[in-house]
DNA sequence: CCAATTTAGTTCGTGTTAGAACCAATGTCA
DNA sequence: TGACATTGGTTCTAACACGAACTAAATTGG
């Protein structure tokens, strides 16, 4: 057995973080009415000409058989639209409509400032530090989840 | 309109961080039979003599509509119970059971020798790092939060 | 001391989540 | 070409998440 458990303190700071993190932006999303995982597929929609179900459950991180509900209730309100793929009859294509773009570009610049609003006045150096922090955490979860 | 977009590298890195330590974590809790959520309370209420479900809410960050459900699955399990509050009609007293005891007993070793081995050979410096650049970066959605 | 407010938990409605089973279309290979 | 495995999506089940409405038990103020 190694020494005392040096790393439950960093699991709980990242938890920590990514906690407020995620409570901070999700009252902004769910205020514009929309779930986070709705804002999700909006978002990596947007200024594409759509792809099929699986490229966007690999970008979002949510799996098939949840995307499928999402995607059911963003197309009953109208903002996306599924269209055969046309080579592949098993796939399909997940876009945008126009209301959707629409959607897009009123929620997501609005997102952003919100966001950005956080980061006002902290210097641009801390980005670098942050960046290279996370990365090399996730590094360390990664090499295990083979 | 300030420059550009800096953060957004950064909350990619840190919701990418997050999940991926997220995944791992949660398929060793799922294969011993608990979820997350099961789980953070029985880790919460081993070695206390338990706590109001207010309490437990605080500490596990899960709202009180939902930690109803989870505890009535849990005392199903006969893993907790709930015990009158001796001075306060309207609060209860959720502890572990003697059988939850002996789960807690089990998994909460297992699952920190388990998240542990991530860190096997990693410089123990690394933490003081990790933790500044999170709690830093907490504090930023944290003040926004109010 | 009593009406008004607050607090502790439960219930309810809508939506998300993972995983497994399933179906249909595609690809592989002998 | 024809059995077989693979892939893309849907469906199903059990559980979680959040917020709002609700009940009952304190607490507060006049």
């Amino acid at each position: 057995m190694s020494q005392t458990a040096e790393f439950l303190p960093t699991i709980q700071a990242l938890v920590q973080c990514y906690q407020t993190f995620e409570a901070y932006s999700a009252a902004h999303i769910r205020g514009m009415g929309l779930t986070p995982p709705q804002f999700d597929i909006i978002a990596t929609l947007g200024n594409t000409s759509g792809m099929t179900a699986t490229e966007l459950g690999d970008r979002t991180l949510i799996t098939k058989g949840t995307l499928t509900g999402v995607v059911d209730r963003l197309a009953a309100r109208g903002w996306v639209e599924r269209v055969a793929h046309e080579s592949d009859g098993r796939s399909q294509i997940i876009r945008l409509t126009q209301s959707g773009e629409a959607l897009f570009a009123r929620v997501f610049p609005a997102h952003l400032a919100y966001m950005e609003a956080c980061f006002a006045g902290v210097p641009a150096a801390g980005h670098a530090r942050w960046q290279s922090a996370l990365r090399t955490l996730q590094q360390i979860f990664k090499k295990e989840t083979v």
